[in-house]
DNA sequence: TTGGGTAAGTGGTCAAACCAATTTGCGATA
DNA sequence: TATCGCAAATTGGTTTGACCACTTACCCAA
């Protein structure tokens, strides 16, 4: 007959809600590397075959991937089914993004105000860390990691919001913004002045949602974003000038 | 290291995949049973664990379907493999629908009041021909008519805020929760006081925006979404009572 | 310091068994 | 003869334990 009764909860399909629940909440970032097979299937009481099986059922979602010898990684499905195609056209249509900083205006302002409120002791160890590490990577000067930081400090205020939509759209449409500005602008100039006014914006929302004052924590993530707005703005003027002085070169 | 390597075939992969042409090339037609696994195992010439995971490869995407005891079947309804990933995310983790909702409540409030400032008489144009066109459905009870204009009405303040993100966001939201919902619950009772109330709802947001009231328009909009979280929470309810009352289904 | 090579770690696969739900069919009964 | 009930066979679900193949990391020798 026809399958159509209710079906029986099958071990391997809780095994794969809660791994994507882990994924979904973040404490299973993109990148992390699972446990080994043989320690998981303890931890989640199940035995490996079952553990496997629910494996690749994420892995045919295209939530991790599994290189044999290698581990089993988790990759971002989530975040690039949104944006991978939003990646080209910011390229071919400069003018998306203005709309997407204020979008993220709107978005991370919302974010550090729900953070203020909902965030758990856990997510503001959480977030101090990130804060810090992103501290470091600011005074070390180093690109890369403060790129990387600064993802994992919004992230992590997303994350406090407790709103699954919220934690990853934020940090994927910034990681976007920041690839595309790599791509477009090379890197950013790092005018002391500038490092300074942004660490005071982060310290500011840092402190906001810490201190639980919702409306602050608000007021300093959209401050942020318009900094972050006017300076792009500056440096695109600036390129532009360089570039019409320089060569002409066409990209549309 | 990150995993980026290419990959050894994976037995399970291959199994994946013949059944997968099989299937497509019509010699394992919809509704058909597939051999016992113990059968089908030494066919392919693998053990039952390797056959096992190909299935539950299959069974994610949603081209068979298993039942214990009962045997494995191909999935009668293969055009429903549009399916994206964050559609059966949302079924497995229904909390999910929750964030969904409060992230649109930000999400069209934003987009109510940003249209009222910014729309042009041709957005204004567009906007009122949706309009009207959803009344109609609503009218005529065409619930496919009804959920097409929802979107387009939704799509038409999106584009009328000048934002092309707002506007594919809020569109392929709705559209996702409409989804959603069909798949979860099986269409919305129709009863008629709720259609009226969406009626006047979809006419306050349609009003304040057209007569350029942005904080009415925001008003306006998050209150209509209040009242769909409102409502589907009624719904998820009544619906959990039936199914408890009917059988006992842990899924957690 | 560097190179290579080995050992440990980890995913991939298999085999055999038992459990649990469903299906089938036989036999007793009306 | 028809029908119902129950038990056995069927079939998917799960576990254990073992072994293979590939990768990583470490250590030792040159």
């Amino acid at each position: 007959m026809a399958p159509n009764k209710v079906q029986v909860p099958r071990i391997s399909d809780a095994v794969a809600a809660s791994l994507e629940r882990r994924i979904l909440e973040g404490s299973l970032k993109p990148g992390d590397r699972l446990p080994p097979e043989r320690e998981l299937a303890i931890e989640l009481g199940v035995s490996r075959p079952s553990l496997r099986e629910a494996i690749q059922k994420l892995a045919s979602k295209g939530m991790v991937q599994s290189r044999q010898g290698g581990g089993t990684y988790v990759t971002d499905r989530l975040e690039s089914t949104f944006f991978d195609p939003w990646q080209d056209m910011m390229g071919a249509h400069p003018g998306l993004r203005e709309d997407l900083l204020e979008f993220r205006r709107m978005l991370e302002g919302q974010a550090a105000e729900w953070a203020a409120e909902r965030a758990t002791d856990a997510d503001l160890t959480r977030l101090t860390q990130a804060f810090d590490a992103m501290n470091a990577a600011f005074d070390a000067n180093d690109l890369e990691r403060r790129a990387s930081t600064d993802i994992d400090f919004h992230q992590a205020i997303g994350e406090a919001t407790h709103n699954v939509l919220i934690g990853h759209l934020s940090a994927a449409l910034l990681r976007l913004m920041q690839d595309n500005i790599r791509l477009n602008l090379g890197e950013l100039k790092s005018i002391p002045a500038a490092i300074s006014l942004l660490k005071n914006q982060h310290a500011a929302i840092h402190t906001a949602i810490v201190e639980r004052k919702p409306s602050a924590a608000r007021a300093a993530a959209e401050t942020h974003i318009d900094f972050v707005r006017e300076s792009l703005a500056q440096s695109l003027r600036s390129a532009a000038r360089r570039e019409t002085a320089e060569r002409r070169l066409n990209a549309d």
